[in-house]
RNA sequence: GGAGGCGUCGCCUAGUCCGGUCUAUGGCGCCGCACUGCUAAUGCGGUUUGGGUCUCAAGCCCAUCGGGAGUUCAAAUCUCCCCGCCUCCGCCA
């Protein structure tokens, strides 16, 4: 939710972030009617309630035989307070679906332009090279006995594996190496809820453009999350957070229905309906917010270095931004089968979008005003064991493990095909 | 899953049975002022949040007693639904 306030006194602003993501900047003018519409509605049922209020203290105090004129002009303010209530309930809702309507402010220096208008900040380390022919990660992990997707399908469906054996054992040591590595930055370590609210998945703007992608369970009313940024964002909302900063790692499964995403990624583990991933979250100052994000990018390419994988730093452009994010940095890992660059962590700040939704607020200068959220991957289990296989294979089969892994692998150096 | 209890403006708390100056009591904490070598103590005042108006601020108005709906001229108080917490029973890793 944008803020209204500011949006009064810059209106173009808002157009110009609207044009930037390709949205329509006319929604912008239709919010600021619905603001005002609202305004008006609430001076009437507040005008007309304190009539009503006074009435009813005359009532009170009257006579018995002014009592019944009294009364009766008394029930006819109660009817008008009625209908008012009623307009102002409706002029509410008018605002709140204009305002929802509404996706983050781009901030300034985001790249214009969708999809293919990225830009590329950095590249560490070079593209590898390998005199052998390469096998992507589902061949090497069903050679280690790591993945196995067949019986993923037979059981849950497609977009669904098993990782077993060194798979299993991959999981948990690169867990292990981000939630060290967040513990030793100053993250609180959480385990998170993955089945959460309406409230906590509209709050992060989840159920807005792309609630397709999230899985409902009908009966109980609950969503399944697609990332631990759900529960982390909503774990503080209604509150007054003073000593701010807060930084979070959350561990959790993630649930995506990929809707859409038809005959996309179909092989192995790279695009899947369920992953585990330890996520960064972090509420701090509105001023701090750009910093913050620049140091979630940071502990993003430590870690990535860390695993001995070659990436690149990519600024998504304003159209592909998420409803909730004004900026968004994704690293790119090399994928050797496809010699194409495969995105495994994204950081976005959210500035005071989610905030203002989840009503989190902290005491500032002006009252309370809501915080900065900022979220960014450490480690997408799934796709981060995929992209290190098929990069750390050698013409024999095998796969080099990282120095960094090889404490959380019981000393392992090497990975052996069965 | 079953039975019962509870939820009041930072924390604790009065008020709810029996609707009406509740414009929500008192304490703690906090802020300001006074007194005072300093601190403490004491005294006085202030201290929910959101919205509207005004736009420099102050002031004024409306809403707010877990959330929502209802009854009524009038709801913290009565009715219904939902949420949360606690206790007991059942079941369970």
């Amino acid at each position: 939710m944008i803020d209204l306030r500011l949006l009064r006194e810059d209106p173009d602003r808002g157009r110009a972030s609207q044009r930037a993501r390709g949205e329509d900047p006319a929604l912008i003018d239709a919010l600021l009617a619905a603001d005002e519409a609202r305004r008006g509605a609430v001076t009437r049922a507040d005008n007309l309630r304190a009539a009503q209020k006074s009435a009813s203290v005359a009532v009170r105090s009257a006579s018995p035989q002014d009592r019944p004129a009294i009364l009766e002009t008394a029930q006819a303010l109660a009817t008008q307070v009625k209908a008012a209530e009623l307009a102002q309930a409706e002029a509410d809702a008018a605002l709140r679906t204009a305002h929802l309507a509404i996706p983050n402010l781009v901030l300034d220096g985001v790249p214009p332009g969708g999809e293919q208008d990225y830009v590329v900040l950095e590249q560490v380390g070079a593209v590898p090279a390998y005199d052998f022919p390469v096998l992507d990660h589902l061949d090497l992990g069903t050679a280690l006995g790591a993945i196995d997707t067949e019986r993923g399908a037979k059981v849950s469906g497609s977009r669904f594996a098993f990782l077993t054996g060194w798979g299993a054992l991959l999981e948990l040591a690169l867990v292990n190496l981000a939630v060290g590595a967040a513990v030793e930055a100053g993250f609180t370590p959480v385990i998170a809820p993955a089945l959460v609210r309406p409230e906590a998945m509209e709050g992060t703007g989840f159920l807005g453009a792309h609630a397709a992608e999230v899985y409902k369970l009908e009966s109980d009313d609950l969503y399944l999350v697609g990332t631990s940024e759900v529960p982390l964002a909503a774990y503080h909302s209604g509150e007054v957070l003073d000593d701010l900063p807060y930084r979070y790692a959350g561990f959790s499964s993630c649930f995506r229905r990929e809707a859409g995403s038809h005959g996309k990624d179909t092989r192995g583990i790279i695009r899947v309906h369920q992953f585990d991933k330890v996520e960064m979250f972090c509420l701090v100052a509105p001023a701090d917010a750009q910093a913050e994000h620049q140091r979630l990018l940071a502990y993003e390419k430590a870690f990535l270095s860390a695993l001995e994988l070659p990436f690149r730093v990519i600024e998504v452009a304003a159209a592909d931004l998420g409803t909730s994010a004004a900026r968004k940095y994704d690293c790119e890992a090399w994928l050797p089968s496809q010699q194409r660059w495969l995105e495994l962590t994204s950081t976005s700040n959210c500035t005071d979008f989610q905030a203002r939704r989840l009503g989190i607020r902290s005491r500032s200068e002006q009252g309370l005003a809501p915080v900065a959220t900022l979220n960014g991957t450490l480690c997408a289990i799934g796709r981060t064991i995929a992209v290190l296989l098929e990069v750390h294979q050698r013409a024999d089969g095998s796969v080099h493990v990282p120095d960094a892994l090889r404490p959380y692998l019981a000393g392992r150096k090497e990975l052996l095909p069965q």
